[in-house]
DNA sequence: TGTACATCAGTGAACGCGCGTTCACTGATGTAC
DNA sequence: TGTACATCAGTGAACGCGCGTTCACTGATGTAC
């Protein structure tokens, strides 16, 4: 095992991950294919058949990183939320983090990661415990399935994405955070009413 | 004009989009290529420019069409919706034609559409407006920036996509109508709260 | 109604490209004795 | 310490593929007189 100077390439594998970073963030996804991948890390077409079984893994590869970093974004946003505008400042960096790394974020959600690496489905389930678990611990007893958890979820990850798509006024951060703190708090408000609203819906869908 | 036989191929436009749409639900975004479209319309590789300009063209023209169809589901939902029930059917519309049309909601918000063509610029805009003009209407004087606006439509396109990466249960459209009408509702209790939270936070994002 | 012409939708061959992936290989590193 | 061998990271040629796009063309439709 190689343990820190170079041999043969240094570390092939991180190399090509973060090569697979910087052509995603400057073409987009269609700018990442493995052999642009190579030549960006100095090597042959082949070498990273090395360590990459396909393309598939390593996309696998790229967006289980890009996972396992936000992750570590918002636990370092703050490590025990407990008031809304805790959670709302860890809402805050959820949007961040997309617009810092916009290929990267579409990347993570671009399609159903059912079938895909085991990596991966282990990389989201971590953000998914990591934001249930924040919830739960800001609003003991509110809900045990989860559902507030995924409410404000669904409010901050769309908030990423519609800033993504440039339909909302994203230019400078302090604007954004002021929207997903606005929408945050207006959201926990009402957490108590969520709960009923689950359990007993007023109407059903109009059919 | 054509009028409505057979005049050449007939219609090849149109049957180029429609071509198009079902490559992109059977293949995903990587199907859907110029000349895949052709064969299916049983054309010749190039027939295709005479409709379309190129690639790009063809894309966003199927995402344009997207966002007419979005918009006309939401419309037919309730065309004047003015309690947070009714806003709620209208959410389970949002999210249901995501689930029914995954890879054409995907394309529709795959990338920015700033450089992109004005038909899809203008066919975004009509959702934005509608959801904006919706919630004005339901809420009088709520806002007239539209933040609770942004705020509805953030929720539910964020449950749409959590719903599309398979993050949410989604076993039966019931079980996803209750979801949604139980988050909407939760949203619209705090709405007056949602105001005075956007004009004072009561605390800066953590820095 | 008939002819001459303009328009324009669709053809088919051809181009160059970058891609993913295979294969047999080379050469450096690590290991057993 | 030295030699023989196994392991494994990286090479380079080669494959077949589908793609977007160009070009000069054909043939059907519409129009002017």
């Amino acid at each position: 095992m190689p343990q820190n100077g170079t041999y043969h390439h240094g570390d092939l594998r991180v190399a090509c991950l973060r090569a697979a970073r910087e052509l995603l963030e400057e073409d987009g996804s269609a700018g990442l294919s493995l052999r642009a991948v190579a030549r960006r890390a100095g090597v042959s077409a082949t070498a990273p058949y090395r360590h990459y079984a396909d393309r598939d893994a390593l996309v696998s590869a790229v967006a289980a990183e890009g996972y396992r970093e936000l992750a570590q974004h918002l636990a370092a946003a703050h490590p025990a939320p407990s008031t809304p505008e805790d959670l709302a400042a860890v809402a805050v960096v959820y949007v961040r983090f997309a617009l810092d790394h916009p290929a990267l974020f579409r990347a993570m959600f671009a399609e159903p990661c059912d079938p895909a690496s085991a990596e991966r489905v282990a990389a989201t389930a971590v953000i998914k415990e990591y934001v249930e678990g924040i919830v739960r611990d800001a609003f003991p007893g509110a809900d045990g399935a989860g559902a507030l958890a995924t409410t404000v979820w669904a409010l901050v990850h769309g908030l990423a994405f519609l800033h993504l798509d440039g339909k909302l006024d994203a230019s400078s951060p302090e604007v954004v955070a002021t929207q997903v703190q606005a929408a945050v708090h207006a959201l926990f408000t009402a957490a108590p009413s969520l709960r009923a609203a689950g359990e007993a819906p007023e109407r059903p869908a109009a059919g």
